[in-house]
DNA sequence: TTACCTTTCTGGACTAGACCAGCACTGTTT
DNA sequence: AAACAGTGCTGGTCTAGTCCAGAAAGGTAA
């Protein structure tokens, strides 16, 4: 007649978890506070806290920092294989995108970059990070780097816009061959940043290669996820 | 000329990243116990946990239920374009692979999979459970799906080796177009027990629903994946 | 209205312990 | 040699607080 032994971390992601399923929390709503959360279930606010980092990586909840905790909205739909930008493939999904730009400006690439865009050793390329909103939430902090044989004067236009389209009114540039890497891994110290989440949060760093129309190594981009923001698509033919 | 504040997390977690870095911490050794290394850094358990689990959330370390923190090996490469399964794709990469059966039985199809499947409702399927291992870590829990119209009697061959070769030498069927879908998530309980891994880590669950060389939906996998143990590539033409 | 301040509330970081359950090793018994 | 029973060590879970820094809201003065 021994009862199951439930971890009390467990019990806790059940509750929030059912009353996040039957809509009684809503999307993007705030839950409340920590301690009143920890009094509320009877515990601890490190136990409470426990369970709250564990529906944090299933995706169910999301924080922003010092702000409080909240229902995460769903996932959005990435297929690799449609070459959508942005502010199309969340336009598409019936929601609201917007972007920032950070910085955009002529630097001495990384080794890393050098590499991906197959330069030479200290070469110059043009660096411009920006991050993106979904709703209105921040989910995705990119660094592009372009090859500046390719772009000249690009740093005069407005960056806030999608930069494919740019691409095609002002240079008659198409992506052509893309290669995506994608790691699962913690959030780097600047993409936190950007995101305005705690370092070491979980997300989804995909990297892109892209060769334009003529088979030329135009750019490559970073992109750092919220990991609870995206799932992604491939269809193989 | 006052001191920059470095959190004792943060501080932690990069004196062993550097360490890990330089060899010192070879990948698969195991790192010394929580308490030890907390006396070591002079703080609690629950702070040297904290850095722990940013780590592991990184990808540097891993942990085995109750035995200990180990170093990650290096990730594994996944191609999504080449048709190559999980023996072939380890071995190609220089490790290697191993597989067991955790079960196998024709069994009522869940609503998600008569979904993927296209079957009507009340449907039965074929589930076989695997875990598999690369150079002796499990890395990968994995329920397969298939439509027993095409698999007469493959319940009676040795599941551990490959299925896809099983589907070539014995049903004539090879892999057309396939459809991937790719989830950061937390492990689901199944996949935590089969990878002895805490409920609630991080990992990757990629679904794959597959056609047969005459577009015939034959089957479709759920594969849950360690989130530190792969890196995903996709070329797009 | 606008700019600035203060107060309150939030999560972030940390301390100092406790008890439990499973793993691995060791020594004993069969 | 093989099976078994201890036993110590490991991570897993939890309690009960403290102090700090940033966000937000409300009030006050220009």
């Amino acid at each position: 007649m021994r009862e199951e032994a439930i971890k009390a971390v467990t019990a806790i992601g059940q509750v929030l978890q059912e009353q996040i399923d039957h809509g009684l929390l809503a999307p993007g709503s705030k839950l409340p506070a920590e301690r009143k959360l920890s009094e509320l279930f009877g515990t601890t606010r490190i136990t409470l806290r426990e369970a709250l980092l564990q529906l944090e990586s299933q995706g169910q909840i999301y924080r922003e920092e010092r702000r409080g905790w909240f229902v995460s909205p769903p996932r959005l739909a990435y297929n690799l294989m449609q070459r959508s930008h942005f502010h199309a493939m969340v336009s598409a999904q019936g929601r609201v995108p917007s972007t920032e730009v950070i910085s955009a400006r002529l630097q001495p690439a990384s080794a890393a970059v050098c590499a991906w865009l197959q330069l030479p050793a200290l070469s110059s390329v043009i660096q411009i990070c920006r991050s993106r909103r979904i709703d209105g939430r921040l989910v995705l902090y990119v660094e592009h780097y372009l090859n500046p044989k390719y772009f000249p004067g690009i740093l005069e236009f407005d960056l806030n816009q999608s930069i494919t389209e740019l691409y095609a009114r002002h240079y008659d540039l198409q992506y052509g061959r893309v290669r995506f890497e994608i790691v699962p891994t913690a959030l780097s110290v600047e993409a936190a940043a950007a995101l305005k989440v705690s370092v070491g949060s979980p997300g989804l760093q995909i990297a892109r290669v892209n060769y334009d129309q003529h088979e030329r190594l135009i750019d490559c981009d970073l992109e750092f996820w919220r990991h609870d923001a995206i799932h992604v698509g491939v269809d193989v033919v």
